[in-house]
DNA sequence: TCACTGACCGCATTGGTCATCTGGTCAGTT
DNA sequence: AACTGACCAGATGACCAATGCGGTCAGTGA
């Protein structure tokens, strides 16, 4: 994180009523529906106030959605500090599903929603975003279990981490909408990605705890730097820095 | 496919034409663009001649799509008489995703794009539709090939299958949609997906030539029974008949 | 007799219009 | 200096007429 860009509604607490004004009316009445009068409105403030902490709508919303995926982030940060074998594949991908599965705004960033493209307009920041997708962040720490030992390394990583991508897509999509899995429902899709994950990708023999822990500490210094990259987005949306 | 429900263009060169028109007109110009007048028109008959043959507009177009999937059942079935060893999994998946990868019609079924739910109004047709795409058959044929063997038997069936569902769901859609795979490609997502597939599914040893002969028997029959189920979708489309 | 046709009908969809509303600005207020 | 809300140009969507559609059926001719 560092102490140069710290969020905007750290820096006023207008700003974070704002937010969460913002947050609670999109979520009602959808992102393109509610208007900026409103969110002000039931914020306290003035419309012009807005714009004194964004410089558009779209910039708005786009620090919104990262400030979820920011606290998604820092979740995520935690349950890893709380127990560090969640670096395993088996316990770390139904954690990824699981953990977004919840949030309205992370759903949405993971199916790519054509919606969100059309409010995105800046392709630097899609880009951004789709890096913190849990199809992105499996693949992103794909390669460092995978030096480590903790993922099997006997087929060549492009081909694993497009077969990983490709079921979490595929895991994602089924829990989001259960008519793409043709009337086939059963209780635990958590434990069949566990499953699935175990058998595409880990050894014979699970590594030892050390090697766990240090992989562990590897990703979690590969979720700081997602978590920053994130954090200049918020930064370059915020009025008064471009 | 017996000898009961045959073929409404079987029955009718004219009933072939029209349907010729309308597959080449709808995939010029999008099926809920093209007009029956237009279609009348490209097969040389009159716009009533249409309602001789089907009920409606829908029932057209469901048959189509019908006669479509039916000639990708034969030619899956073709294949396996040609090389019986398809019926192992890492043959098979990369074998229906790759089969149904060229054709727009079939590309559309897998998708379940909503512009076909949109087309489909009866249920019970979808229903029938969604039974031959390729995650369900997949999921279909995966209790079959359980039960001689040639699948690994160590984890329950309904996890297995859904798993195996998610993983050719999302590797379709990233074929179809390749912004899903967040800007990684690979040149050959067939070998993934058989990589994938052999660690999911495969037993440490390949089964026998005997085993899979009469799995891939048992596979063939299966498929005959989808299209059987298919056959009678298209002759309830067909005008007189209901 | 009957396979076939195309003029015809009611209705859904379209394109065009225009009043309203919205994102964004800025002179003014506190 | 922080904040506000009246104001503006352009986007939006409600509305309505006209077109074009799916579907019908009386008629045609082989």
């Amino acid at each position: 994180m560092g102490p140069m860009s710290r969020l905007i509604e750290q820096a006023s607490p207008k700003a974070g009523r704002i937010l969460d004004s913002a947050r609670e009316l999109a979520l009602r009445h959808g992102v393109h529906k509610v208007t900026i009068a409103e969110i002000a409105a039931a914020a306290g403030v003035g419309k012009g106030t807005v714009y004194l902490y964004w410089e558009t709508k779209e910039d708005l919303f786009v620090g919104l959605i990262a400030r979820e995926v920011l606290a998604w982030l820092d979740d995520v940060g935690g349950r890893f500090d709380a127990d560090r074998s969640l670096v395993l594949p088996r316990r770390f991908a139904p954690m990824l599903l699981r953990t977004t599965a919840g949030n309205p705004w992370l759903r949405w960033l993971r199916s790519d929603d054509s919606a969100l493209a059309r409010l995105m307009h800046r392709p630097e920041d899609r880009e951004r975003f789709a890096e913190a997708s849990p199809g992105a962040m499996g693949s992103a720490v794909l390669g460092i279990l995978r030096e480590r030992g903790v993922v099997r390394d006997d087929l060549p990583l492009p081909r694993q981490m497009y077969a990983l991508h490709a079921l979490l897509v595929g895991f994602g999509l089924m829990m989001d909408q259960p008519d793409l899995a043709g009337g086939m429902n059963i209780a635990d899709p958590d434990v069949a990605l566990a499953e699935a994950v175990h058998l595409l990708l880990e050894p014979e023999r699970d590594p030892s705890a050390k090697v766990v822990a240090e992989a562990a500490e590897a990703v979690r210094v590969r979720f700081g730097e997602i978590h920053d990259r994130l954090l200049a987005v918020v930064a370059a949306g915020a009025a008064g820095t471009r």
